[in-house]
RNA sequence: GGAGGGGUACUCAAGCGGUCAACGAGGGCAGACUGUAAAUCUGCUGGCUAUGCCUACGUAGGUUCGAGUCCUACCCCCUCCA
């Protein structure tokens, strides 16, 4: 075991709220592998960096010596989680919850040990319980108490329906705390009620409760709203490199510090003096290098990362045209098609009047030439790379 | 059951018979400046076989030379009273 204060510093880092107060130093002081888990439904299997805070949480507990547990909520998956107010979702079925529990396998493992983790899913001990379990497990909490969470007490007020199922989820999620003898339970801040119930029921078992450690939900790459797939604000942990790196960078210098803070494995020691370093008069562009090497070489490789670094160099500081870019290869009925029609089947843009107007804006180059004349015609038989925006581009021959 | 308010583009939100592809704001995109950062400034933000045409203002009809704007029916939201 190592020294608990350092502990203690790692683990709060980038913690949203620890409870209860001095809890965590209390466990810690116990001495033995603390059974730390996170419950993750077996829905949308894409992983994106905003995900990855807890499950870093998580690498961090596996890598002081403690028993990590990812626990597939299979059984929960049937009530579906109401916290944020969502409707039903239609049910999985097991080969689709096996697929989708190998999928989070594949990513997950990218940062956690694979050999340490254990992965057990909740039907194991709810589909044990029966109806009279159920029951005696509902018997351990009040009406009143489960109406103080916030969205339930929203709904209530509203007269909007709360199906009796829903109250169950947040009871069952505590039966999991006590089946898998939690000492520490994480999971965004959205999840906090859940986790005090499990500290609830576990009492109610005669169990220790277990600390409940919420982490915040990340920002997207607009560092105002929080990451996700539904805003475009993602990174996906299955990004290729130059893609990833790009994103990376175009964070703003103030949205880095955070992702430091969240993602990065670096010591909060080292984070401080590239923080003094930036005071000093230092790039904070070469900051950023730093934070999208290690995140990109986390979910790929070192060589990569770096080629992705030399790419975006010469790209962006070079003005070099991208190593690789999508090809297509069109058909000119007279010999001749209209730019307009070339940049909208290349996928460069999504109309012809998008295509006049990007035109306009003088965004649209012919092999590095700006293109003025919207009504230019390219002829058949030429090979040229197409390019919108600073982003966009295509190699496009037409025959 | 009664009374009233409202549904407009990605979002919010003007409009109250022609000048409305629809004010404004946000978002997004592009250009300038840069460190593909932020901030700032400027422009764009329905589609097309493109100085014109087509499709759009909850849905379906109607009045009118002309309808987001008026009428009728329907659907959906919200507020107050019972």
């Amino acid at each position: 075991m190592m020294d608990i204060k350092l502990q203690l510093a790692e683990l709060s880092r980038g913690a949203e709220e620890i409870l209860p107060e001095g809890g965590l130093e209390a466990k810690l002081k116990l001495d033995r592998p603390l059974n730390v888990y996170v419950g993750f439904d077996p829905t949308a299997p894409d992983l994106h960096l905003g995900h990855t805070v807890v499950i870093n949480k998580m690498k961090q507990f596996q890598d002081f010596g403690h028993n990590v547990i990812f626990l597939i909520g299979d059984f929960t998956a049937l009530i579906g989680d109401p916290s944020g107010r969502n409707i039903t979702r239609p049910p999985l079925t097991r080969d689709e919850i096996n697929e989708n529990a190998n999928t989070y396998k594949e990513q997950v493992f990218k940062i956690l040990d694979s050999e340490k983790t254990i992965i057990d899913f909740n039907s194991r001990w709810l589909m044990e319980l029966g109806s009279p379990g159920l029951i005696k497990l509902a018997s351990r909490y009040t009406v009143a108490r489960m109406l103080e969470r916030d969205d339930f007490a929203k709904r209530f007020a509203e007269h909007q329906s709360i199906a009796i199922h829903e109250l169950l989820y947040p009871l069952a999620q505590g039966y999991d705390a006590v089946s898998l003898n939690a000492d520490v339970q994480m999971g965004g801040t959205d999840q906090k009620f859940n986790l005090l119930v499990g500290r609830h029921i576990q009492q109610s078992f005669q169990q220790e409760p277990q600390i409940a450690l919420t982490v915040p939900l990340l920002e997207g790459l607009d560092g105002v709203q929080k990451m996700s797939k539904s805003y475009g604000n993602y990174i996906g942990i299955t990004e290729p490199p130059n893609e990833m790196f790009g994103k990376l960078m175009s964070i703003s210098d103030k949205l880095m510090w955070r992702y430091f803070e969240l993602l990065s494995f670096r010591t909060l020691k080292e984070i401080e003096a590239f923080k003094l370093a930036v005071n000093d008069g230092k790039n904070p562009r070469d900051i950023k290098f730093e934070l999208a090497i290690e995140i990109v070489s986390r979910f790929h490789d070192m060589n990569l990362a770096e080629s992705a670094k030399d790419e975006f160099i010469a790209r962006f500081q070079k003005g070099a045209v991208p190593s690789e870019m999508p090809e297509h290869a069109l058909e000119a009925s007279d010999g001749v098609m209209g730019i307009a029609h070339i940049l909208k089947n290349a996928g460069l843009v999504t109309s012809t009047s998008e295509a006049f107007r990007m035109i306009k804006q003088g965004a649209v180059r012919i092999d590095g030439e700006r293109v003025i004349d919207k009504d230019c015609n390219i002829s058949s038989g030429s090979t040229h790379i197409y390019q919108v925006g600073k982003r966009r581009f295509a190699k496009v021959s037409l025959k």
